[in-house]
DNA sequence: ACTTGTCAATACGGTAGCGTATGGTCTATC
DNA sequence: GATAGACCATACGCTACCGTATTGACAAGT
């Protein structure tokens, strides 16, 4: 995830050289790597192997380049929980995002995103989102017989534990090394907050 | 928490107009309000009704700046473990923790260390911290008469809960707005955390 | 071949912040 | 009351980045 080359996926030669889309990808990846002052027209040009003079053909300034990206990071949330809710069963539905706490790939960006969500520019698409993981949440409850306000104690509980949990484990990768110990306290975390 | 007024405290005529304890605080407010980047030498020293000069005659550079708030916050977090260990019955111990979640002055800032604590200047500190909490959870969980390793799981579940819960409530500070709901939520979460 | 529109490179001015160098001011102390 | 050291102000050069303006390359359609 570096390199000048800008032909991955085969892009048909008719095709814009850049997109937006392009640019915007780049600034999620700068978010997770560095936070937002990571996402900075002159260095992420340079990591696309072009420069500003393209930039400011496909976005206005550097605002609404966040603003592209945070876009983009909340329709994949908002399908990565579309997804997670097709299972049928409650139960393991809410396991599925204690276990989601282990993928190396979408729990890293979300992370990512809500450290930086104190910036005015991303905390709307953030609370969205943390709005729907949380009526996620709670419909399972509801599901399961608890109350619709007993529900949104439990969905906060859950959903603060899978937050606190992939940030902790960001800090401390050694914590949860081994297989065998996150499997133990994947369902030590189930066995609590899936009653 | 502003002003060219240096005379606060009633500082003996003797002592120096600015100590470096007085750039680690200003520091440590700069991180809690905008991040790292708000760590700015001449923005805090306006902020201070002084300039840069002062500023390097304190510290070596910046980066001293940030090592020496990250220092005083650490002594700062140990002195609170120290404190919060002193409480003899474990599973009010443990509930002192989830209470905390509500205060206004501490846990705002160790929240806005840990959201900077992927950087590696701050990192060590929020790691060594990190560590102290969850030894101090799992020795509560141990005198409830859990196992070591299941103790460990419960520690690291409390501790995940806390943070988590607090980075929410500070992007969502409408969820538990009333007294009454906090209240609801925390014997909630004690029931869930403290068996 | 010519034109038009799309995308990118280059060059420019502007700002914010870092770090240094040097000089100034106050205070304690003799 | 002269001096030394502690503390701060000012002035300077440097770098990184933002945004604009202009020009250039290249493809598609005519």
């Amino acid at each position: 995830m570096v390199y000048p080359d800008r032909m991955k996926n085969h892009r048909a030669k008719k095709s814009p050289r850049l997109t937006p889309e392009i640019w915007a990808d780049a600034a999620l990846e700068a978010i997770e790597q560095g936070g937002l002052s990571s996402v900075a027209v002159e260095p992420l040009a340079r990591l696309l192997g072009v420069t500003k003079g393209s930039f400011y053909w496909h976005f206005e300034n550097r605002d609404a380049l966040i603003r592209a990206a945070m876009r983009q990071w909340e329709k994949r949330a908002i399908h990565a929980i579309a997804e997670a809710s097709r299972i049928t069963d409650p139960r393991v539905r809410l396991r599925s995002l204690i276990l989601s706490s282990a993928d190396r790939t979408t729990a890293k960006l979300d992370l990512a995103v809500s450290l930086v969500a104190g910036d005015p520019r991303v905390r709307p698409f953030a609370r969205r989102v943390d709005r729907r993981w949380l009526d996620w949440a709670e419909a399972a409850y509801r599901e399961m017989g608890h109350t619709k306000t007993d529900a949104k104690h439990w969905a906060l509980s859950a959903y603060s534990a899978y937050g606190g949990l992939i940030q902790i484990l960001r800090l401390n990768p050694d914590i949860l090394k081994s297989k065998r110990a996150w499997a133990q306290h994947a369902r030590h975390v189930a066995g609590m907050l899936v009653p």
